[in-house]
DNA sequence: AAAGTTATACGAAAGGAATCGTAATATCCA
DNA sequence: TGGATATTACGATTCCTTTCGTATAACTTT
């Protein structure tokens, strides 16, 4: 599946989060934060639409949009490619960045701790 | 400073790596893994001095180009856009993620963990 | 039923990035 | 010196993404 653009991402996070959702409904969540016009959204749906990014349901006359991609699987791909055009490859110099900036909270980082654990006793 | 494309980030990479370098040497590396022309190559450099993403010493013919913008503040503010965008701007979940693919070695983890820690002592 | 509102469809235009051809210029070497 | 080679400069073209105007169709309201 092909990297979804700028604009692509910002409906897919919103199709993530709402599950399930009218062009209407992403366009107003949209304009929240951004200044678009309706028609605009509706091409960028109708294009994912084309490139099997989202499924529609047509029953009804305005159609009902889904997510076609998992979002871990898209996580995983855009990582994977950040970390290989600007961290050299490494993991590790990745996650550091990414942990130095944000200030986790002590749960957080107690969640992290785990899943190192667990990480590590998968390779003994 | 704006968000570089694909095209610069990849010379960038490594420019950050050489530390100083000509077109012709971006390009040797480029060619590596990469078809592309010699004067697309050029033309890329020129526009990223023309803002001020690099420098470039033109004393000689040949001019030699260093890169302008820190690797870990461009490397911070990638990975706070696709933070944002993507991970609905949670670090721990990109972290998550992160860690989770890239299976990193005993010793990296162990670095990680040291990292957490202060991270943590920091906190208190 | 007519008028107004809300959808989708479609194509065109605008903007940005990447690619490449060609010209101009400098350097090298036989 | 003169021809071959390497380098920068520049413009044009192509490709992709985003934006938007307009047409058409389907509902809603009175």
């Amino acid at each position: 599946m092909s990297k979804p653009t700028e604009a692509e991402l910002e409906i897919l996070s919103l199709l993530w989060e709402m599950k399930e959702a009218s062009v209407r409904q992403i366009h107003e969540r949209l304009s929240e934060t951004k200044e678009t016009g309706y028609t605009t959204t509706l091409k960028i749906m109708q294009i994912m639409h084309a490139k099997g990014m989202v499924t529609r349901d047509e029953k009804s006359r305005t159609h009902i949009y889904r997510a076609a991609i998992k979002q871990g699987d898209t996580q995983k791909s855009l990582l994977k490619n950040l970390m290989n055009s600007a961290f050299g490859g490494s993991a590790k110099s990745l996650v550091m960045q990414a942990l130095g900036q944000e200030e986790p909270s002590k749960e957080e980082l107690d969640e992290i701790r785990a899943f190192l654990d667990q990480l590590e006793n998968k390779k003994s």
